[in-house]
DNA sequence: TCGGTCGACCAATACGTATTAAGGACAGCC
DNA sequence: GGCTGTCCTTAATACGTATTGGTCGACCGA
């Protein structure tokens, strides 16, 4: 097995069978033009493609403007590191097995990771591009890059909604806020009337949907937004039983938490209900809006869940949907999320009228 | 936004400067060629790059330059299903974390799942030649894809040892033949004389190599082979406690158990020794020879561990050095497996004496 | 003024594939 | 035999970049 220098082309293919590349080409990219070959030669170019061992060079078919039959996902940060690894692994296995079934190959683009920094555009390239589409998924963006890759058009799906100032683009986002107004409803009608929504600091996407959510659940239930308390969380340390405490003897009876990427927001707001000798969900119930980032907390959280299987799925599907007919039309689908009943809420404690 | 239709390209940034398309590249390509060119049309250029919201193609970059800086990742099995998660998992994060690290793409076959068997040479061509090499991961395999692929020479490395007649192969492989016999060690230093060696039925390497390492241990001992049992399992419903019952009163007082994909094989153990009336480890020392399938089972068995992540780290490196320096040798590391003191193994009950 | 040197740029080409207009062989028909 | 048409194949070209041998002009020293 002497090593061959060179990867064979439709060229060594020709040479070898006795006709043009063009004929190759026309074999070889199979399907709907390659009927007009005569059977005979067909077989022939496929038998010697075979003995050398020809692949297509992708590079090649993509300059030309053909499919790569890639599709890439890019994340914004390491999908693998461990302690992430509960959050971002469905996603992954959804757009897996969608690039699958459709009969792509799935490229991840570890390299981004290598200067430190995750950015698309190391040295002026945007190495996305050698795949046919690509799913984007990450919590922290470089909005940069993003509006960089819109100005392209190359096509890309998000997973997760997101905003560009006078750009649409495609994404595939968990309803947050039908979930959240959904998660108030489910207090409101248990009789909680005032509650404290813990948001994440930061302008991001998710947490201004949760908010939005949050005050439409008020709306439904007639109560103004006045009553309740929004406390945006810099610091989970600031979380104290003082502060809990406070809010509890105000009236609330009920907190809405948006998880943080750690648990550590979710820890706090335990620790301050122990320090404040508040029994959850006795004296006051708790709500996540959306998935404990561990997972295997002693809790059996009353939470929403994100489909983030469905919605790696679905990414594919609307990017492939992008790539097929290629009006200029972003793909924008906002999936439900699944309510789950946990033990952490019940009626408000007796007695607290406000 | 009106989509450009055409992304801006060198030419078009040459004819704007007055320039040659030449020109443009050796700025753009930057570093060492681009002090040939006069600061004054180097800076003209980069604003015109700049203005037009050029950025180099990828594809075009590749075409000339033969490297496409993807590895492949093929797995015999699809990757990603969840009852393999836990499997699997470990491999993929140390193959994507040495890949990114040396700043190369990691290229998922997952189309190969579509047409429901897995093979490598799906409609005569070799899709894993889009990648500059790649990793091949799984349990079973087909021989003669592999036989194909090493007749071609095309870069590879294996995790897991697999063997072709005739060929050298490159592989990072756990190195079961010494984990079993230290196992082994351990049990006789304990005092252990008659053992029960449980293997796997079929003639996969691992299998072979475990049994390789058991024979040795009983050297080490110098315990006659004709001493021990060696029980194929073929149906892990044959494993009884009548089964265990006889040897344990024919004087064996440990087994070793190579566990199967499934916990079948483990959890047959345990119902035999129940039914047996045989407690684990005071009448019955019990050691598995590898990890259990899932993890979280109750008991904390002695066992050695595979150290999974770093032979994905193995694999990638070995198969960088194959790139670089391109003799036709076979790259083959043994990686030590990490031995696990459990709960399961004691002194031999007193009164066996064999 | 001339030969020489050097800096700055250009023209040409290769990379491997897809596509298309055009060419050639061959058969059928009048 | 000439005409038309069908079927198969080819030649040519485009895609966007990197590279290299070469050219052109300026500048310098003698």
């Amino acid at each position: 097995m002497a090593a061959q220098r060179r990867r064979p082309t439709q060229v060594d293919i020709a040479k070898r069978v006795g006709v043009s590349q063009g004929t190759v080409s026309l074999v070889i990219s199979g399907g709907a033009a390659s009927d007009q070959v005569a059977e005979k030669t067909r077989r022939a170019v496929l038998q010697a493609a075979a003995e050398l061992g020809y692949t297509v060079n992708a590079a090649a078919r993509r300059l030309k403007g053909g499919r790569t039959r890639m599709l890439g996902l890019y994340t914004f940060e390491p999908v693998f590191p461990v302690d992430q690894r509960d959050f971002y692994f469905p996603f992954l296995l959804g757009v897996e097995e969608a690039t699958a079934r459709y009969g792509y190959d799935l490229l991840l683009f570890s390299s981004a990771t290598a200067g430190g920094t995750r950015r698309i555009y190391a040295g002026g390239v945007n190495r996305l591009k050698v795949a046919d589409g690509c799913v984007l998924l990450g919590r922290h963006l470089h909005r940069d890059d993003l509006a960089e890759l819109v100005h392209e058009d190359f096509p890309f799906v998000f997973i997760g909604r997101r905003e560009v100032p006078g750009e649409e683009l495609s994404y595939v986002a968990a309803d947050y806020v039908g979930a959240t107004r959904d998660m108030v409803r489910g207090l409101t009608e248990r009789g909680h009337r005032r509650l404290a929504y813990l948001k994440l600091s930061g302008d991001q996407e998710p947490t201004r949907d949760r908010e939005a959510g949050f005050r439409l659940g008020l709306d439904d239930a007639g109560i103004p937004a006045g009553a309740c308390v929004v406390h945006s969380v810099d610091d989970p340390g600031a979380i104290t039983g003082e502060l809990l405490r406070g809010w509890l003897s105000a009236g609330v009876t009920a907190l809405l938490v948006e998880p943080s990427e750690d648990d550590s927001t979710i820890a706090a707001v335990e620790r301050a209900a122990a320090e404040a000798g508040a029994r959850i969900p006795e004296d006051c119930s708790v709500v996540l809006l959306g998935d404990p980032p561990l997972g295997e907390g002693a809790r059996d959280w009353t939470r929403f869940s994100l489909p983030r299987e469905e919605m790696g799925r679905e990414a594919v599907r609307l990017l492939l949907d992008l790539l097929d007919n290629d009006d200029g039309e972003a793909r924008q689908l906002n999936v439900a999320c699944m309510p789950i009943l946990g033990d952490s809420i019940a009626e408000p404690p007796a007695g607290v009228t406000p």
